[in-house]
DNA sequence: GTCTATAGTGCGATAGAC
DNA sequence: GTCTATCGCACTATAGAC
């Protein structure tokens, strides 16, 4: 018998969205998705620094496809062309098989507000992420606060109209949709 | 001797920013803040769900102040101008002889990630209802949401830049150029 | 791995306002 | 009498310290 296996981080995540989605996120313990797996509540918080964050392990990757976009466009880009190729890049971290898997983490985490603090929290840090990567390029101030802000708002507002039930874009087609639309927005009359 | 005076969320307010200010938020129990106006850590449960929305109580205000610049505003005003309309009325909450106050709660605020995220959390509150009174006046998707989002996206930038040490201009002026730069931002180039 | 402080809840009792 | 603010106590889970 061997004493741990690999990809324990893993395993308490898919134990963890189990439960979650079972029982609900506040009736279920620490030590019990813990146990489901053979292991301590101890052990748990060793990997986890508190209990919500075992559902939000991954958005370093989706912050990395944001910069790593940034970092890859062509150099004459405009701030918002910078934007809308980190979007892409990152798009490609969802395609429509995860859709699933998706509905259900965000199902749970639309059920408690604990959850959605910590998500907002996190797409906070993905905004500060590009705009420094925006920054790094060259972009001045206030337009890559701006447009780092504006990257992490349209993911967001896309990446939740992707998940719903009646929608078959892709994520990538609904952030440039959004992005277009957010260009008309702002662009159509310059008021002053 | 009365039982109990009126103004309890307001003092348990105050006394709970003097307190975190001088020891730090983690070193402060609940039952200390409570105590130090005469009461007990139950009572301060019963105004405040949990220990960091003594902080945030007030937060309706400034919501309120959005919705009503957006249902004030002329009736033929694009999405944007409501927007401009919206932030002007809710810059009026923040005169500058609060600057001070507010850069105190900012400062322990800033020093604790948890309360970070219930400042998100906040701000996102604030940009759904934005969108919300958007809609109600007549603005369709996915404009309502892109600028409803905007629009606390402009505030929490130009909040954050307000209360900067070398800051001087208000809040007001600092929107309208945050406004205007985004207006260049998403307009300048329409790529496609 | 154990031990502990504290956040936060549930329920019942009390005291004053009306 | 009703209603509401406060208190007191027992309790669990989280999370950090040792």
């Amino acid at each position: 018998m061997v004493r741990w296996q690999p990809g324990t981080s893993e395993r308490l995540q898919a134990a963890a969205l189990d439960l979650f989605a079972s029982r609900g996120y506040e009736q279920t313990t620490a030590a019990e998705i813990a146990q489901s797996v053979g292991l301590t509540e101890r052990t748990f918080f060793r990997h986890f620094s508190d209990k919500r964050e075992v559902l939000f392990h991954g958005q370093e990757q989706l912050t990395e496809a944001f910069v790593g976009g940034v970092a890859a466009a062509p150099a004459d880009a405009t701030p918002m062309e910078l934007v809308g190729v980190a979007l892409d890049t990152a798009a490609e971290l969802f395609p429509d098989e995860r859709r699933s898997h998706s509905r259900l983490r965000q199902s749970v985490i639309g059920q408690n507000p604990a959850l959605q603090e910590r998500e907002r929290h996190k797409m906070s840090v993905l905004a500060s992420a590009m705009s420094d990567a925006l920054r790094a390029r060259g972009v001045a101030e206030p337009a890559a606060t701006l447009a780092g802000q504006s990257a992490a708002m349209v993911f967001g507002v896309a990446f939740g109209q992707w998940l719903r039930d009646d929608e078959e874009r892709s994520l990538a087609d609904i952030q440039r949709e959004l992005l277009a639309a957010l260009r008309g927005l702002t662009g159509a009359s310059p008021t002053g």
